[in-house]
DNA sequence: GTACAAGTTCAAGTGAGCTTGAAGTCAAGG
DNA sequence: CCTTGACTTCAAGCTCACTTGAACTTGTAC
């Protein structure tokens, strides 16, 4: 397959296609003019790792993971149920740290306080635990670890 | 409040706060010396702007939200009231979407297939609903409108 | 045989949310 | 008097995940 049928079939830019090559998370052949060619396997990579984005993983993990992987491409079955239970782990957090928020804006419609002290929502003492300066390490979905 | 005084009890550091200020998020007053000296009450708009963070909305959409707000930099009732709801609604919508995603991983424990076409986890119909290109509008919290 | 689409590489740009560094100011302590 | 430390501004840098543009080559259709 050309480039473009699979970005058209994927859904993923070529020019994302060519990036993710250059990270070393999918592979190409060349045709003799220097095109690139791509297996149909290629396909359950890129669903792979779209699907692994979804969940927050940065390119840098999926990398890790793909290479853990068997370089026949596809997943097999134990492949898959370890990285589905990390996975299903990881989701399970976020939707309760999710959780956690909802019900402290809940509490808060009685309060109204916003108290940096009080509403444990954005206390300090509650996200300081080791990630760093600054918000920007636990807006994310990825705790960083 | 000096800033570093502030930065210690919000947990903000003094460079993400001078930046906050300068995106208009938060307001100082400046002492003889030229250094900034913050009201108490600015704590309360970090706890927000903090808070809004987590929910994953953007600095910009957080300067909207507090430019409702009264001048008076507390939120009152109504106010309050309102933005719950709205960021309640949010928080909702990302849980059912982490749903839908452990659901389909579960699902694919027993096929193993990965397919684009078979399994709708990283099926490009269900993404394309005018996200534009490429993965990266889909992967954020923050669903681009 | 000639137009035009589709492919290539490489470097640079984008946007969000900061951080870092350089160069300078100002107040207090020894 | 001199150092230390907290503060200032401004410009530049950084990470992530791509996109865009320039300059060029190939493949396909008429």
């Amino acid at each position: 397959m050309t480039i473009s049928a699979v970005s058209r079939r994927s859904g993923v830019a070529a020019s994302a296609l060519r990036y993710y090559e250059q990270r070393g998370l999918i592979s190409s052949e060349r045709a003799g003019s220097g095109h690139r060619r791509y297996p149909r396997a290629v396909l359950r990579r890129i669903a792979f790792i779209v699907f692994a984005q979804r969940i927050g993983l940065t390119l840098e993990e999926i990398g890790t993971e793909l290479a853990k992987l068997p370089p026949g491409q596809a997943p097999d079955r134990p492949d898959w149920a370890r990285l589905s239970s990390a996975w299903t782990t990881r989701i399970d957090e976020r939707i309760a740290e999710l959780e956690r928020l909802r019900a402290s804006l809940t509490d808060c419609i009685g309060c109204g306080c916003l108290s940096l002290d009080r509403c444990k929502l954005s206390n300090p003492d509650d996200r300081a635990g080791g990630f760093g300066p600054g918000p920007r390490y636990w807006i994310g979905d990825r705790p960083s670890a």
